[in-house]
DNA sequence: CGCTTTTCGTAATCATCACTACAGGATTTT
DNA sequence: AAAATCCTGTAGTGATGATTACGAAAAGCG
């Protein structure tokens, strides 16, 4: 009758006991715990016949998955999520914030950051600027030079990375300055420059950016709140959030809206990216390097 | 599949509607009905046959009190205290709401996807694995090698950027294996293999990670909610959920996972890394190249 | 490239469940 | 106090659920 009050770590969670075992889990079983994790496990207060429709999976494998982590069978791992939910419904603030990691743990404070970032840079977006740039990365006559600083150089990168495989005609400028001029040689009218510079400027940046549209091309800036001082010669520019609680700053918030530019781009140079991917599919397919 | 968002006052709670007909109730339904608020109806979650005992009644007297409330059956009822449960469980995370969470506008869907990703990355997130990561990459003895996909390229970049400066001994693999066989004479014990291997998991990566687990490496893996077959080699997994309305994965929550290492790795290095940076941004500072 | 091993779902079987019909018993009404 | 009404549980039935056995397909291995 007495409901005893489970000492932290008394019955194992089921949630931990997903995580622990997630290694020995076949890609089916994994599926399904992916569905059960996803609502705290109350996925898994449904029938099994449910479940297994909710997790794309057959009845047998959820079987399988309990008893791999120790229940006799599906009844009685359902058991134990209800005792589980119930427990947590007892105190709601308390339990929640175990498993949704709400205490001073970095990742917790990071996301909550992060989060708010991506609220705000979005806030501040505007969609007009997003589409035209998309329009503009999408004309395959044009000729992309994408050029990163310091930190932001792996987002110029990874920018870089998506574009070329879409399109033809698109540039990495190399890191080192010293091979700058022969770059802005390419870049005349009918070029576009893509830069990334956020707080700690890089005075070189703006040097080139500058010579740049002197040369004709058109520059598109990713930058934080504050601004960098190539805005005066930026035809669009992208002001992203940047801080957390880290010595370093955040470029998640640009790395959004790539990952979204790069989305769109793709949609529409859809045709004619198709082609270029099923050949560079092709081609990777068939040099097997390194395969001792 | 998709669970629709109730709005606030939608779907009248089931609480409420049992102290509403409170005093339409007979003696035996009654005792139910205690039984069901007791536990924030988590009884009712039990089978019929299950709930009748605990409450001492018989099943008819469920069933008829399912009716009374105005459900189907008990089935019916069940699945609205599923679902009531389920709200009341729903992340309390920082939900990120764009602008415009119902324009069509890509980034729009792609922000909902995204943040999505990055919660259900983080209800998977070991914790203890992430201390115990941030411990090993804290360790200035410990050698470090990030390698990449070619994808991921990026990621691995981006992390190696912050992580030489935080402190020594850090090395990007080289892309092209044509040079690995070099790479893999450095690493041996004390030494760390970072590897990034989402889908179209990439053989040769894994190649590299088994035969760096021979010389007596450990591995750290990113992945995603599928699990490359790296696996089983690696010695720490993190596992990101990377899919979005695009062609591409994402690979925000990837990163969100190294942008936390790195404040962590920062925070506990931080004596040491402190000297590293002024020294960096001295030297940076005193070269003043590109300046025409 | 063929073999073995593992993984996964289909289909058949068995158990349990939700529900209905009914009747004993309590409570109320006249 | 007798009758009617309402409440409640027992028992039985159809339906759904959980489980097992087996075979196809995929993955791993030599």
């Amino acid at each position: 009758m007495y409901e005893k009050e489970q000492p932290l770590d008394g019955p194992p969670l089921i949630r931990d006991l997903l995580k622990e075992k997630q290694a020995e889990l076949t890609a089916a079983e994994r599926k399904l715990s992916a569905v059960l994790l996803d609502d705290s496990l109350v996925a898994g207060l449904q029938s099994i016949t449910r479940l297994a429709e909710a997790a794309e999976v057959s009845t047998p494998t959820i079987i399988r998955l309990a008893r791999k982590l120790g229940f006799d069978g599906f009844p009685d791992l359902q058991n134990a999520i209800r005792d589980e939910i119930a427990a947590r419904m007892k105190r709601p603030l308390a339990k929640l914030e175990t498993a949704a990691p709400e205490g001073d743990h970095i990742i917790s404070r990071f996301t909550a950051a992060v989060s708010d970032n991506i609220n705000r840079t979005l806030d501040r977006l505007d969609l007009a600027t997003f589409d035209a740039v998309a329009e503009m990365l999408s004309d395959p006559a044009r000729r992309l030079h994408l050029l990163g600083g310091r930190i932001t150089r792996s987002n110029a990168h990874y920018f870089f990375n998506h574009l070329q495989i879409i399109r033809p005609g698109v540039l990495l400028v190399d890191s080192s300055p010293s091979v700058w001029p022969q770059a802005l040689l390419d870049m005349g009218p009918g070029s576009t420059l893509i830069v990334f510079d956020i707080r700690r400027y890089e005075r070189e940046l703006e040097k080139l950016a500058g010579l740049a549209v002197q040369a004709g091309a058109e520059v598109v800036l990713f930058t934080d709140a504050w601004g960098s001082p190539i805005e005066r010669h930026a035809a669009h520019v992208f002001r992203a959030m940047v801080e957390v609680p880290s010595s370093w700053d955040s470029t998640l918030a640009i790395n959004l809206l790539i990952e979204a530019l790069v989305a769109e781009v793709q949609t529409r140079a859809a045709t004619s990216s198709a082609e270029r991917i099923s050949a560079l599919e092709d081609m990777i397919g068939a040099s097997k390097i390194f395969r001792g």
